[in-house]
DNA sequence: CGTGATACCGAACAAATTTTCCATACCCGA
DNA sequence: TCGGGTATGGAAAATTTGTTCGGTATCACG
């Protein structure tokens, strides 16, 4: 009935992935499916991962300016989520100016052929989704 | 600076999928990521797909008793915005009690390898992130 | 006549996510 | 000293998404 936290029975097995919020409604992970989906559905956290997909650790600033469109302070949330969730690994140098870094884990990286072949299928039908939805010239930006 | 529709520029592009809702943020569709994910992300968009999958349409009672677990209306607004999108075919039986069926586009079941990937990450990961996350059994549902 | 099934939608509310602004603390160069 | 870059986080507002309840309408069954 209620939604609150310990209520509300979505399934067998409760785990509360992305624990930057507080959620009162638990994932349901019985469900293959919304489990990939609950760890990489956030706005940017696919960018971030193909961002990434290299192998090389990039650095926050680095993130930050090969994304630009996402607000800073969002992609700091996301890059914690995912490496709560394991996929990403982050090291923390104790220096000053103060450093960090991200890298794929192996766990990451397996998500890695997902990325793709949604990357993919996003090129392959941009255009006709640039023709499918109005476009709205008349808003100078 | 504002985020208001027709102020934020995001990108060249401007798209606004999803309409059962009116955002005020456009959808950024310069990025192919970005694209597809928003076609797929909502709660249970992508169990829709999978229950879809078959290729014979489905009837709306018979995927609310497939996904039991989800708010009617909640399927009602996705299958909307699934069939906005194109991503399935509603057809409408002029009868009573009414009747009408869903079915997968071309366009929809060429997500399909995207649904399967992602079913199958979930089912080889399933027990990983069992132990991972905090079993809370001491919660009665 | 009352109940239930069918499909769908409005509206208010609850929850989750994103945005925005500000703050910490340190270093470097002008 | 002032401004900029570095990494990170609090907090509140704005926005999006999901939930819940109730309503429309028609038919069939008992």
């Amino acid at each position: 009935m209620e939604n609150l936290f310990g209520i509300t029975r979505l399934g067998d097995i409760r785990y509360f992935c992305n624990m930057a919020y507080e959620k009162k409604i638990p994932v349901d992970m019985d469900c293959p499916l919304r489990l990939t989906m609950s760890l990489i559905e956030s706005k940017w956290k696919s960018c971030i991962l193909d961002e990434l997909r290299g192998g090389e650790p990039l650095r926050p600033s680095e993130i930050h300016k090969r994304l630009p469109e996402a607000a800073p302070r969002v992609l700091d949330i996301q890059l914690k989520e995912l490496a709560e969730d394991g996929l990403v690994a982050k090291t923390i140098f104790p220096e000053l100016p103060p450093r960090s870094e991200y890298r794929l884990t192996p766990l990451g990286a397996s998500l890695l052929p997902i990325i793709d072949v949604m990357l993919r299928w996003g090129e392959e039908h941009m255009e006709l989704f640039e023709k499918k939805y109005a476009r709205r010239e008349e808003l100078q930006g």
